[in-house]
RNA sequence: GCCCGGGUGGCGAAACUGGCAGACGCAACGGACUUAAAAUCCGUUUUUCCGUAAGGAAAGUGUGGGUUCAAGUCCCACCCCGGGCACCA
């Protein structure tokens, strides 16, 4: 046939159609035929527009999919919407519609978004987390959760605005002022709340990463590791001296601990409400409130004495009782023994406030310091002294037998701590699951039977944004009847954290529609763990961690036979235009419609898989689009003018064949090794040179087999070109479940090797010989080579170093 | 402050195990085709210097040292950029 012209429009329309008409296309067949491999990109929220960052996720893992069913697998390729969560509740506010219908148009452009750009998803596995078909399986959860212990509530600091009377996200919070009301300051409100045990499965977590180092990116496994943050202590016991009661304080250097002058309470601990009357107390909750305390710029120490004193167990010496600002009440147990001399923290701290500084571990070659001298702590291990009977020991074995003493005398016990906390997951709002208890004046907190689930949202509902959630203003909702006495009782109006939602989906995939379980554990046994995971870095930690989290419990449950959900984690890099961050406030926003529409799905694959590799930031560039639509157009005119084209010698036939096939190899290698699809496509356009520039000499059989094996190559990359190729090639479809085109090494080979000849380091010739040229010979033709002659006139060699097939380099003087 | 990444032409990048630095693409410039433009095709393009020219020389991967026959790649010190964590006792 005569070339054909590129024309992606009436390509992609056409085969956009053919493809929406047949929804078997992408099914995972699962029956066990063939090796099963599952490509799971993370599901988007639905905000109603795709943006870049999602199209070169999408790419990413669609390019994957498609060359693992040309590899032969059954492949899965879910998709479904992470649809609960505030956006949808803010648009209800601001334009009084209903979180639900908001949220369900923007499902219905997306996914026609998607499918424009020729993502190849299952979508008979569509899931969708604000559906109760969905969050049933939430409440589910949680009940299970709930029965074991792991699931509790108890107090808690929240976010409130006084003004909206609400309690606000951590985002909602900007300069410590509510984000509606730019001058009121929030206040840090105790209320009970859900939690989830994390903490309970913390040494899991970590022990666990193990399985993961050959999969993961060693960044992510170290980020959730410091974020789980364990660390080895002890815990020890102060007297009160007025009142004899205990405080207990968390210390990873109870070897220090005759050196502590004095002990640390964080604002919020209750001791220090106990201690804190009159201007005190006014003090401390000034402190508690004082948002400046968790900015970072702002790491100045303060505090004040309570007048109240503590007694140190293991010497009987008495320490006053500060409240200090820069103690967490989070960690530990909220309580410090201050060892100013070894300690930069407590150093700081007690030379502003004049306490005492006693230095008690002197280095091992060197004397203890002297108090007066010191500018700062000495913070190493070493050796301990003026400290009874562990004066000589060193540090480290101190810390051992010192907790052990705690233990044994009962005011203490060595104890591991971990930074990570449990796992907040209420949230007083309107639009997402349900928590599925009940409160009862006679039986407390009840939980609901499991055969009342769902706890349906209801949809009469005010957005007002102000006062209660909408859910705890809804009476028909909140009234209701104790599952266990029969009388009255309210239900539980917090909702769950949408990243429950998003800590089990791709479980849900595998088995979309049971309706009895939140999945079959047999149908899903198979398809664990996932074999790819893509998604963006800014998930490594909390999304990534709760997952992990989650699928330990369903083991535990017994629905799941795998410790950790995700083999392979792939983190791709941001989208980015001159350098900066797409944002809708920056107005530096490049809409991937437009895209589509200017050049086509294909081209715009091409380009966020060519600009840069996919772990790196990219920065889009649109003149290097248009190379891309270029680089597109020359493969599909070099095929529509070659596959049927009956001329040629086939003169250069050797020439375009190993090029075809080094190509093959080139392309197989990137998908096997590190995915730098950037290079793939390098060296698909180098493959089209190259045919170029030989197209004359062909004969009319490589003219086809070329014309059929670059269809195949691209066919991962761009899929609607490819299919079109297929098809003008007199193929029925689809290319992407054609085999890949094997490699032979023999037609890849080169003829003859270009050797560069190196003097001193330097290339001064080149050599062309045969394969397996022999040490002797290579040396031989390389100092019968004129230039190289020339650069060693004159000179004596005294080395010359051969490595065969690579270079050789005389050394001379 | 601590922990990771990274720094290569005008730009995005490549160089996978130490072995020809700059593949591929963009932009730019020159040419062919065209009445013209677009599209397409061909060519040049790291810098500096020598030469009318063919061609040749030197330098060059953030900076300074080092190892090696050979360093973008390995080692030491430093500078800059990006990301994460940030009083975790």
């Amino acid at each position: 046939m005569p070339e054909t012209p590129y024309n992606h429009e009436e390509v992609e329309l056409k085969w956009s159609e053919r493809w929406a008409a047949q929804p078997e296309l992408y099914k995972a067949a699962d029956d066990g035929v063939k090796p099963r491999y599952y490509v799971l990109e993370m599901l988007p929220y639905p905000s109603g527009r795709l943006h870049m960052g999602h199209v070169r996720n999408y790419s990413i893992g669609d390019t994957l999919a498609r060359y693992m069913w040309m590899r032969g697998y059954d492949v899965m390729h879910p998709m479904g919407w992470d649809a609960f969560g505030m956006p949808a509740e803010n648009a209800a506010i601001k334009r009084n519609q209903h979180p639900a219908l908001w949220t369900f148009s923007n499902v219905g452009h997306m996914k026609q978004q998607l499918a424009r750009m020729g993502f190849a998803y299952d979508w008979a596995r569509e899931t969708n987390t604000c559906t109760p078909e969905y969050y049933r399986w939430n409440q589910w959860f949680f009940l299970r959760m709930y029965e074991k212990g792991l699931a509790y509530r108890k107090n808690s600091l929240v976010n409130w605005c006084p003004e909206c009377a609400t309690v606000l996200a951590n985002e909602q919070v900007v300069d410590g002022c509510c984000w509606r009301h730019e001058t009121t300051p929030v206040e840090q409100r105790e209320l009970v709340q859900w939690f989830l045990r994390i903490t309970a499965y913390a040494d899991q977590l970590l022990d666990d990463m193990a399985q993961l180092e050959a999969g993961w990116p060693a960044q992510v496994l170290t980020m959730q590791r410091n974020w789980i943050g364990r660390s080895e202590g002890a815990e020890v016991d102060f007297t009160l001296k007025a009142t004899g009661e205990k405080l207990r304080v968390f210390t990873t250097r109870v070897d220090t601990i005759y050196g502590a002058t004095c002990v640390i309470l964080a604002p919020e601990h209750p001791v220090a409400k106990q201690l804190c009357s009159g201007d005190l107390a006014a003090a401390l909750k000034t402190m508690i409130d004082d948002p400046s305390r968790k900015d970072p710029e702002t790491q100045e120490k303060s505090g004040f004495f309570t007048g109240a004193t503590a007694v140190n167990p293991y010497n009987g010496q008495e320490v006053p009782i500060w409240v200090g600002s820069f103690v967490l009440w989070g960690y530990g147990t909220g309580a410090i023994m201050a060892v100013p001399a070894h300690d930069q923290r407590d150093f700081e701290f007690c030379r502003k406030y004049d306490l005492p500084v006693t230095p008690v571990i002197r280095p091992v070659d060197g004397e203890l310091a002297i108090e007066s001298e010191m500018q700062e702590c000495f913070p190493d291990y070493g050796v301990v002294e003026n400290s009874g009977p562990w004066s000589g020991l060193a540090s480290a074995e101190a810390r051992k037998q010192m907790a052990a003493f705690a233990e044994q005398q009962g005011f203490g016990k060595a104890s591991i701590t971990f930074r990570l906390k449990d796992w907040g997951i209420s949230r007083q709002r309107y639009w997402g699951t349900p928590i599925p208890v009940v409160h009862c004046p006679v039986d407390g907190v009840v939980a609901v039977p499991e055969d009342q689930l769902p706890i349906e949202l209801p949809t009469d509902v005010q957005f007002t944004g102000e006062g209660k959630s909408p859910l705890a203003q809804n009476e028909q909702f909140v009234k209701t009847t104790c599952p266990k006495c029969g009388g009255p009782a309210e239900r539980e109006t917090d909702t769950m954290d949408t990243f429950v939602d998003s800590s089990w989906y791709f479980f849900r995939y595998v088995d979309p529609r049971n309706t009895s379980l939140p999945f079959d554990p047999a149908k899903v046994q198979p398809w664990f763990p996932v074999d790819q995971y893509i998604g963006g870095v800014t998930h490594a930690i909390l999304h990534l961690l709760y997952a992990r989290f989650w699928c330990k419990v369903m083991r535990d449950l017994g629905l799941v036979s795998v410790d950790e959900p995700f083999k392979n984690l792939f983190t791709q890099g941001m989208v980015q235009l001159n350098g900066q961050t797409m944002s809708k406030s920056k107005g530096n926003i490049v809409d991937p419609d437009d895209m589509v529409v200017k050049y086509g799905a294909d081209t715009c694959r091409l380009f966020t898989l060519f600009a840069a590799p996919p772990e790196k930031n990219m920065d889009w560039n649109e003149s290097s689009v248009e190379g891309q639509y270029r680089f597109l157009s020359r493969l599909f005119r070099w095929v529509t003018r070659n596959f049927d084209n009956p001329a040629g010698t086939g003169e250069t036939d050797a020439a375009a064949l190993r090029k075809l096939h080094q190509t093959i190899r080139k392309v197989t290698a990137d998908f096997k090794n590190r995915w730098h699809f950037n290079t793939s496509i390098a060296a698909l356009m180098e493959l089209m040179n190259e045919l170029q520039s030989v197209e004359a000499g062909l004969s009319p059989a490589v003219r086809r087999d070329c014309s059929e094996k670059v269809t195949l190559l691209i066919a991962p990359f761009a899929p609607y070109a490819a299919e079109e190729l297929w098809s003008l090639l007199g193929h029925a479809g689809p290319v992407f479940k054609q085999s890949w085109p094997e490699f032979d090494e023999a037609l890849a080979r080169e003829e003859l090797l270009e050797i560069p000849v190196q003097v001193n380091g330097k290339l001064r010739g080149r050599i062309t010989v045969p394969h397996e040229t022999s040490k002797e010979d290579l040396e031989k033709a390389a100092l019968a080579d004129e230039k190289v002659q020339a650069a060693i006139a004159g000179k004596t060699v005294v080395k010359v170093i051969v490595v065969p097939g690579k270079l050789v380099n005389l050394v001379v003087r």
